[in-house]
DNA sequence: ACCGCGATGTATCGCACCGATACATTCGGT
DNA sequence: ACCGAATGTATCGGTGCGATACATCGCGGT
């Protein structure tokens, strides 16, 4: 999970770990923070298997405009060759778990990278995702509707209308991708 | 967390863990699930704790059927006098914390038992909560923008817009909530 | 009559992540 | 010159998730 997102971030370039949280909190936006307690040890991981390299001490490496007072011991993090390919494999396998919340979100931020074709069987996932648990939320509801106070009623329908916004945006990104990539229609296995 | 979801349903009446989960899901709707990874553990600390008893009400026990096998009751749990306490203790608590994402969704679904001085501190803190975030968000956003790609911008705005939802349903009630309990106005500390 | 299958039911394990905390450096404002 | 905020690296305890294991029960199909 943060997995993936700490490869995608550093593909762009080299970074040193408080950069590379603002980063993700400017990428992944109101979806995500990652707080230092799991990028740490999350950097640590990847740097034993291989996947990052750090990159000592030059601060005139790192991106933007650095004020050159160089010499600060900053621990800065690139990838290697395996990173890289690890990326690309994590990008294209659009398992099951790809349109869970969280990982949806990380997934979707590096979708310029992502061949369109997974691009697009993401997104339905993630819609017949959505609709599943809309349509449980709805019956529960039904079901129990009037043993419910007002104020769990105005979470529920709150959630629900939460779910159908999704939903509307996902359809629109489906039908927007459809159109730039034209190729054979999948037949929508559910 | 789970604690205080669980305090709140057995709160209605004595439940078994299959049971308790059901309910949960039906009353956090989307907002949060809880699995049972967390619930059973749960269930065994809060009755370490003294907050929950067992209540072995099975009817292997009751009917005269089969007495062959030592096979298993239904443990169903219910609140103790001090679990009663703790409920009323956590629900009178709106620290910083209640605001946060997933504590405030199990906050507020109990809020029908809750006091309505703290129903509105909250519903505010949770909301001034958001606006802040949507603050950081939009600026990193306006700094940012050029460098990013369609995609990451597209989550931003959708994330944006969600949390403007939600503090338009915030306000509308707390709105609600002033005009049902007139009281000393507070002064509205963002 | 039998089989299987989905729902009910209890429980554990490893893993990912969060929030708090600690501590050190550097920069801007007064 | 000094102080506080931002930058920067790192760990720890706790909480919850997903997968998994296992056992029983009621039901429909063949």
């Amino acid at each position: 999970m943060l997995e993936l997102a700490v490869l995608g971030l550093l593909h762009e370039s080299p970074l040193h770990g408080y950069e590379l949280r603002q980063r993700l909190k400017a990428t992944l936006g109101s979806f995500r923070a990652f707080s230092y307690g799991s990028l740490y040890p999350t950097l640590s991981r990847m740097k034993d298997a291989g996947h990052i390299a750090v990159d000592e001490g030059d601060a005139a490496v790192v991106a933007g405009a650095p004020a050159l007072t160089g010499k600060r011991g900053k621990v800065v993090y690139k990838l290697t060759a395996d990173g890289k390919e690890r990326f690309t494999e994590l990008l294209a396998e659009a398992g099951p778990s790809s349109w869970e919340d969280e990982q949806f979100g990380v997934h979707f931020a590096f979708f310029a990278k992502t061949d369109p074709e997974v691009r697009v069987r993401i997104l339905e996932g993630r819609r017949s995702r959505l609709e599943e648990r809309r349509e449980g939320v709805r019956t529960s509801l039904a079901r129990t509707r009037e043993r419910l106070d007002s104020y769990t009623l105005q979470l529920q329908e709150h959630g629900l209308e939460s779910v159908d916004r999704e939903v509307r945006w996902l359809t629109e990104l489906i039908e927007t991708e459809r159109n730039n990539t034209p190729h054979t229609p999948r037949t929508t296995t559910t």
